[in-house]
DNA sequence: TATTGTTATACTCTATAACTATA
DNA sequence: TATAGTTATAGAGTATAACAATA
């Protein structure tokens, strides 16, 4: 063990993957946090922009802007909210849930090819490191959250 | 085991993970790639415009927009390549050099900070798992390339 | 003719400040 | 007056197409 901190051993390696990660991404799919609005709509119904503003903490202006691009390419719908006449429901369309199950998919299509290229003690390693960078990045959330 | 597949397994982890360190990179410092132009430039000297633009996957005019924001910053300085009167060198500055350091420290630190927080046997699997983890993005990142 | 870099243009994504409508 | 949402505005970041200068 050198004197170099753990934080500076994961730096690179992360940044890598961020790259990656990016990359997969791309332009034609949904933005990491368009895709976690459509997954929030998806799976648990209709949310107040400010709800999903503070989910992905994105401001309230650039939900309300996200929230209008994606109901323009039909990937939402606004509805009234009948019990608060100030607010707005958004609410999934068919075809949201079709981009959420389309892109899912092929990320972890991309993934698993890229999965069975490594050595099985690579596959291993990362399997048994899954619990534990999970814990790293809730440990990250929630340190802004604080 | 279920039928899940790995890159399932894989993908909510890395998503969080990304999600957290889009975070840290906050409005503050610089973007990703700004910030892997500058390494590039603060530890192999100055560069071409069109080299850096192959190194970061990025567009060449999509490079050129970059270096003038970083040299509006003053990160960046460029001079005439004398070798060839089409080109153009990009340097890094000592401003520059100084935002690398900065912001890899911060990045370093939290990272730290992060990792004191979790299990020694979270630790452990995580270190054991980094060899591995850098080889899946670089397999990651050879798939674009080819 | 090919290469290097820039300009023109356009779009996504994001933010802050100012505003409107409802509570 | 506080809250929900929008509009106005600005800037980073990125891309493609068209262009200028040099090789």
């Amino acid at each position: 063990m050198s004197g170099e901190s753990r934080g500076s051993q994961l730096l690179p390696v992360l940044a890598q993957l961020v790259r990656f990660l990016r990359q997969l991404e791309g332009p034609d799919n949904p933005s990491s946090v368009a895709l976690a609005v459509l997954r929030r709509l998806s799976e648990e119904g209709p949310a107040r922009v400010t709800d999903l503003a503070r989910m992905t903490r994105a401001s309230q202006p650039g939900m309300t802007q996200l929230v209008g691009r994606m109901e323009k390419s039909a990937l939402v719908r606004r509805v009234p909210d009948p019990t608060d006449g100030r607010g707005v429901l958004v609410e999934v369309t068919e075809e949201g849930r079709a981009v959420v199950i389309r892109t899912l998919a092929h990320y972890a299509t991309t993934l698993d090819h890229l999965f069975d290229e490594l050595e099985p003690a690579d596959r291993d390693a990362i399997v048994q490191a899954l619990p534990a960078l999970e814990r790293l990045a809730q440990a990250g959330q929630k340190e802004r959250a604080g």
